[in-house]
DNA sequence: GGAATACATGTATATTGATTACATGATAGG
DNA sequence: CCTATCATGTAATCAATATACATGTATTCC
């Protein structure tokens, strides 16, 4: 049981993004803060776009921002929405589809039960919350970070980088 | 976000149990009843073994029971234990080892609240739970399907069955 | 005591989903 | 027009899980 990466790093996303919500930044940046694939933060960051909780800016000077306040984007939301995205395996816990007593099943209402309450947890809170009182203590672990495998300026990426 | 199958098939071994208290089952006519592994059922079975839930025995006109009441089996336990078995990923929902901001991550806190949220409302229940007034229901589907495909009575399983 | 049945256990292969990489296109500034 | 940045689709890789295979051990029945 476990969250996808994709889940793992779009909250990353936002919390990088709420702690500038000042300035516009680039994939390339949180790709270096975070020391993971670009290709794959671009798709998560294409997604949250789709789901309207950052807004892109194409071209030079362009870069990503949150699209509202942090306040207004709930942890839960974010979470159950990149678990359903398509190519995803969804929130079905078990494999109620091929089981044959599936009709006389009990479980299923049980574990449904669950998982809403799990979420419901999730939706207590606000990406305002996760920020409140650590804007700092973020900001101070991205500056270190940053300059802690310095990329050539020219290309962000070089081969081989990620990893 | 999803089960293993292992913990799916742990479940239903332990619901095909709950509806015959009275006698001795045996893995290839619960193979025949869900159309499932016999290698995984085995498995699985011997897992519930080492875990207290059933008893097996061996040899001819062996089998496998419950070891406990269905009232002692805790559905929130038996699936934490199968979720946590050695060679499954665990519960650790996000990577937290390898991501930077750890420290200071919020997020942490949050979806473990959620995961125990998760678990107390499968810890409300137990398998007798899950039976009750549908064991008729249940009885009637592995009757169909244990006569629905036929198997040599030597071999339970034959080459290529499973699928 | 031998054959048959059933669980026990370790290893290897297959399947599946997720992740990453690659390639190319589109847009905006300067 | 050149460069930086996001957009998008496809392909390859990787990891976890599930399945298959092979063999061992125990028990019962004849």
């Amino acid at each position: 049981m476990r969250l996808t990466r994709f889940t793992d790093y779009a909250m990353r996303v936002l919390l990088y993004l709420g702690t500038r919500p000042d300035r516009i930044c680039t994939i390339p940046e949180m790709t270096r803060a975070y020391g993971i694939s670009q290709n794959h933060l671009m798709k998560i960051v294409h997604q949250l776009g789709r789901a309207g909780y950052v807004t892109s800016v194409r071209g030079r000077n362009g870069g990503i921002r949150l699209a509202r306040p942090a306040a207004m984007i709930n942890v839960g939301a974010v979470i159950r929405h990149s678990e359903t995205q398509p190519g995803a395996e969804g929130l079905a816990l078990l494999d109620c589809q091929t089981c044959r007593i599936a009709p006389a099943c009990a479980l299923t209402g049980v574990v449904d039960e669950a998982l809403a309450a799990f979420f419901a947890v999730l939706e207590r809170h606000t990406l305002a919350d996760l920020l409140h009182g650590r804007t700092g203590a973020l900001l101070d672990i991205f500056a270190a970070t940053a300059s802690e495998d310095p990329l050539p300026a020219a290309t962000c990426v070089p081969p081989g980088f990620a990893r």
